[in-house]
DNA sequence: AAACTTATAGTTTATATGACCACAAGTTTA
DNA sequence: TAAACTTGTGGTCATATAAACTATAAGTTT
């Protein structure tokens, strides 16, 4: 059997520490005409002037972590109240061109149509991008990205995440067919009307689409305090 | 609808940051016995003197994440190639004392039998702690495992993880009791023999237990490659 | 040899899933 | 106005899976 020992010192937090920067980058996602969507920045100055990347920026001293997280995104959008959850944090130090710096990553899941972002910006500065058509980022941020959408992938099959990206009011074939673009798969619809519905987690608000060129169809809202009391009963959310 | 800005300068990494300094804590489980236990180390020094934590230390100027977590289990435990996972950041502004200071949590996973970690400490150094009779920790350590034991929670449920708090060679039974204590359930032997030996995930070593005073269970062995190759297939693990 | 412990095989029932089919309810086209 | 079209919605059926349970085998200890 092999041997381990602990150092006396492990553990204790006098020895002079190293100091870093820290940052934050969050990768926003919105879905819009059945297409998943990430909200790209572009900077203006810096050494990487003019490159994409994905909206971030310094922590504060005496700031939270999540609090950051939560500024910077109203700073960028203009809006607060957005899901948000925390990646991890990306720290190999050749990662950032000048110095040390450590960012932690943000996934944010936001209802376009209550945001009016694209129009609010020069075409220079913002945009949102297809996830099939994301440009080269500046330094780690492609995989940052590839983090976030992994976790997405996952986390949108393990919670109910995904009606952040709609509007309050949806039908079911829309919330199945965020499932098909985010997870890249096709759902037989009545099969996912049954899952969904067996949950009994969506309130059925007794109205219809409008304006629609075809068959309304019944609109369902998703309620937080119905999934945690069920989950309190012992419902796990799974897809 | 409402109306949202981007400042020019959000994502520009050109303003003076604030620089702070950055820890890791690592949570490290173990069972034996049929309990899942956690190592915690008695601080030698400081104001924190005399009280338990987390096993952690200072990040290194030049030195990756995940390797400065290797690096310190390596100081702490004497021995490399350990199961390790980052958790996220913990960054409450007032999480430490003297300072602000970021950590970055991460779980391990140890075969126990493979390290002879108490026998190498005084009783006052380090310490593996069941999970039910924790202490109070110093800092925000107490907050980090709760997150931690619930990730683990959720992780074993879906990734072959476990196996790095298992010998080797393992029984089906053995297997099993360490779902139940991780997810404090009760499991039905036959059950639970049929579902994971219908995943062809394991190898059966056609040996048998010794020195066991009933009859000897079959030994199995977990194998990643073949792991891997499910999972290419398209076989994903769940329990 | 009996009692005991754990291993392992099988059965039965309820439930969930996936692949379909069919029709309803509207809109657009001819 | 009717036909064609699109989407919504209700159902069936075969299959796979899981949970609960029974039974027996293979050893050890008394």
């Amino acid at each position: 059997m092999k041997k381990a020992l602990i150092k006396e010192e492990s553990g204790d937090l006098v020895e002079t520490p190293v100091m870093s920067s820290i940052t934050i980058d969050c990768v926003v996602f919105g879905f819009e005409n059945g297409s998943l969507e990430i909200l790209l920045v572009k900077h203006g100055r810096g050494i990487r002037k003019g490159e994409w990347g994905l909206p971030g920026g310094w922590i504060k001293e005496d700031e939270a972590i999540d609090a950051a997280a939560q500024r910077l995104l109203r700073e960028l959008t203009g809006l607060d109240n957005i899901y948000l959850e925390q990646l991890k944090a990306f720290g190999d130090p050749e990662r950032f061109p000048v110095g040390r710096v450590i960012t932690i990553g943000y996934n944010a899941l936001i209802k376009r149509e209550d945001y009016n972002v694209i129009a609010g910006f020069t075409a220079s500065e913002a945009r949102w991008f297809k996830i099939k058509e994301i440009p080269d980022l500046i330094y780690d941020h492609n995989e940052i990205l590839d983090y976030s959408l992994k976790r997405l992938r996952r986390r949108v099959r393990q919670a109910p995440i995904g009606f952040n990206l709609l509007p309050e009011k949806f039908t079911l074939l829309q919330l199945m067919q965020l499932y098909e673009e985010i997870l890249d798969i096709e759902m037989d619809k009545p099969n996912f009307r049954r899952k969904i519905l067996r949950m009994k987690l969506l309130v059925d608000l007794n109205e219809k689409q409008k304006d629609v060129s075809h068959r309304a169809a019944k609109l369902y809202q998703f309620d937080n305090t119905i999934y945690r009391k069920l989950t309190e009963k012992g419902f796990s959310f799974e897809f």
